[in-house]
DNA sequence: GATCAAATTTGACACTGTAAAGTTAATCTT
DNA sequence: AAGATTAACTTTACAGTGTCAAATTTGATC
């Protein structure tokens, strides 16, 4: 008796057309994604996904929804390295949201995208690391006296994620060597300003 | 002698298919955009739109440009609207942008999308109605005395292009009644502290 | 009017998603 | 334990897609 869920030929299948589709995805970006190419790498016949997935849009849902998990567990690692405080956990998950971006562009773009779902689909395991919940906490001590919390979630929110998706995009100058660069400064420089008094 | 570039059978099928294409993007979205049925709406046979564009890709492209074209007459026009101070010419720009994507998304997820070619492509025509041009005119009023205008464009253009993004998306509870929203609002009041000195 | 080149069509092929029917293997029932 | 049942998967088939090579039509040129 195993832990997998499947009981016949496969051992886990629909896990292993998940993480085919996720490797083809970052390879050949989504034109590269394909019921039938997933089904070949999990060596099983062409059909056989429909099975598990409700079509090519549901196998892509299910990508997404994986996306989110590694996302969450990304943002995590950032907040927990070392002590810091509220502020340097805020440029944290800035830097790890763009760093994400970077080394999983197919990913997000799948995540954000038509049949992505968003960040506010119910994911059934480990609610505690959903991502949303994430950013939430980090924005929390920055919500000034009867603000509403949305506020300053939608401010860094807009920032980090339009900027991560321009700078993937190459319309920062595509890819300058290090993060470190002038445009992602000036972001965080704005970042740094969220959650304090507004001059007089 | 007419105005049309083609010769032969069909006025100006290039621009029929670019205009079929958008049609079918605004319509049903990337999936229904296809290359077959734009020719079939231009009235030729299914090869036809091979002579005028590398593949579906080129035809991608051709209508990314399109795109560009409309989001900065659309830019135009609203900051043109009325006698605006510098600031109000930032707001007008930001809520321009967004209104063009509520009523646009389609076309905007392809500009900035794959085959979009993004904001820098040169384009042949018009030069002085360029979108980056515009965004760039506008921020350089709030451009602090030996900073880099880069800073402010980057500021202002993640914010804007992130909250459209993810408003578009529905990740701010999707499409709530009316733009002055708190969301939006709350990016706005961001944008209006871009360009005033960091308090000590 | 014959020639020529560009624009378009026709026909074909490989690939895709999808549905229906068939096959295999594990579980259940008695 | 033997047959029935059901889930997982395969096989087969079909419509739609992009793409290519070869006709074919069309307008212009000489």
């Amino acid at each position: 008796m195993s832990t997998a869920k499947n009981r016949h030929h496969h051992g886990d299948l629909k896990r292993a057309l998940i993480q085919a589709g996720i490797d083809l995805l970052e390879e050949g970006g989504l034109e590269a994604l394909t019921l039938r190419k997933c089904a070949a790498r999990a060596g099983v016949s062409h059909a056989a996904p429909a099975h598990h997935f409700a079509g090519l849009p549901g196998l892509i849902s299910a990508i997404a929804e994986e996306g989110f998990a590694i996302f969450s567990k990304h943002m995590t690692d950032a907040i927990k390295a070392g002590e810091q405080t509220d502020r340097e956990r805020l440029r944290s998950i800035c830097r790890g949201y763009l760093q994400f971006g970077l080394s999983h562009s197919g990913l997000l773009k799948v995540m954000f995208g038509e049949h992505g779902l968003g960040i506010h689909a119910p994911r059934n395991k480990r609610e505690e690391a959903d991502a949303y919940l994430i950013l939430r906490s980090v924005c929390a001590p920055f919500v000034l006296d009867g603000e509403d919390p949305h506020t300053v979630e939608a401010q860094v929110w807009s920032l980090i994620h339009g900027f991560t998706l321009l700078y993937i995009g190459g319309e920062f100058g595509c890819s300058t060597t290090p993060i470190e660069d002038s445009p992602f400064e000036a972001v965080m420089a704005l970042i740094d300003r969220i959650g304090t008094q507004t001059e007089t």
